[in-house]
DNA sequence: TATTGACTAAAAAACAAAATAAGTCAAATA
DNA sequence: TATTTGACTTATTTTGTTTTTTAGTCAATA
């Protein structure tokens, strides 16, 4: 059997037990088990029980990356372009159970182990609301004055109102007005001649 | 001795361990024992040592309330207004250690004999938002079409934002970003003709 | 009315024993 | 050679028990 079958398939059945029970409720002998394998291959294929949720991780945050490239690579006029992509992601990091573990671990300062992951996230979307803003300062959308700060601010702003839409489980009741905040934060960007 | 001196006595007390040790870490003798009193006079005053808690957390933001309301009776243009209240509100807000404590309750889920106290602060908070908004609008200062929903999401952000600053203790290290999300958030709010 | 301190009941801490799970590895398999 | 096994070791968690600490009570007292 071709190593990369067996890789994957230890990923999907360690994302379905993570996403159900969690990291430390999750056992190598239980991921093991459900694709009749002995515990032992885990090992073959990663260090630790740590590397294999990493893993789990950096493909849960990979499709949100994807969703999002999609739209700054759309075409759209800059100004729909932030809109949409403020929506769609918080909107998919929603559904990206296993990332609002590490999100709840940081308070708990457990799972050190994770930070890398999600340092390439906030890079990956540094380099996204950068481009987005430079471009659409240089086409007269916004009128940003220092882009970098900005993007900082921006990002600031989003990370937190995921902890308490995620953390206490809330993205429902707040749907609406997380419509409301991110109109609030591009209309104090955007110029108003377009 | 007249009640209200003891009374004081006590709270201050258990201001000082609170704040020091936190609510669980803090017992009822150390307070008594602190002011040479036996840990029985403290039943005589409060019913509970949650009640007590309750107190020091009320007196805590008290004072926050106090130094907002002088804002808010400043007599100043209603975009200074806004501006100092919500750089007064991060601010202050960070100083409260006990209510702090209360924050991070609520995500453990703990504390529930705190909402009281803490949904009276939201009340007095969106009230006084509320004022500010709706008299800038008539004067001239904003261009808010509907002041309810913007008083919420306004607050949201305020306590979105509380999370990571005062949860992982960041007041110090975001210092510098407050000002400018609280720009930001103005900014989307203002008018320019004035 | 205000305060004490000995008392009870409940909660938390400390400890040990048992059970579970992570991780290893020599041997087997393909 | 690359992959897989399962018995094994070691580390961590859970469980049950005992001890200690602490919240809260109350009759006596000033």
């Amino acid at each position: 059997m071709p190593e990369n079958d067996v890789k994957d398939l230890i990923v999907k059945s360690a994302t379905m037990f993570f996403s159900k029970y969690g990291f430390h409720k999750t056992t190598m002998d239980e991921i093991a088990r459900h694709i009749h394998k002995a515990k032992g291959v885990l090992y073959y294929y990663f260090k630790s029980k740590e590397e294999l949720f990493n893993e789990v991780l950096k493909q849960e945050l990979s499709t949100v990356k994807q969703e999002l490239n999609k739209i700054t690579g759309s075409g759209k006029d800059y100004l729909t372009m932030i809109k949409d992509y403020f929506l769609t992601r918080l909107k998919l990091l929603s559904t990206a159970v296993n990332y609002h573990e590490t999100l709840k671990a940081d308070f708990f300062e457990k799972y050190h182990f994770v930070k890398d992951v999600r340092d390439d996230f906030s890079e990956f979307e540094y380099a996204q609301i950068n481009l987005i803003f430079t471009k659409g300062n240089a086409e007269g959308y916004f009128d940003i004055k220092n882009i970098q700060s900005t993007v900082n601010i921006v990002m600031m702003i989003l990370n937190s109102i995921e902890l308490p839409l995620y953390l206490q489980n809330k993205y429902q009741e707040y749907e609406s007005t997380i419509d409301e905040i991110v109109s609030l934060i591009i209309n104090s960007l955007r110029t108003y001649n377009k």
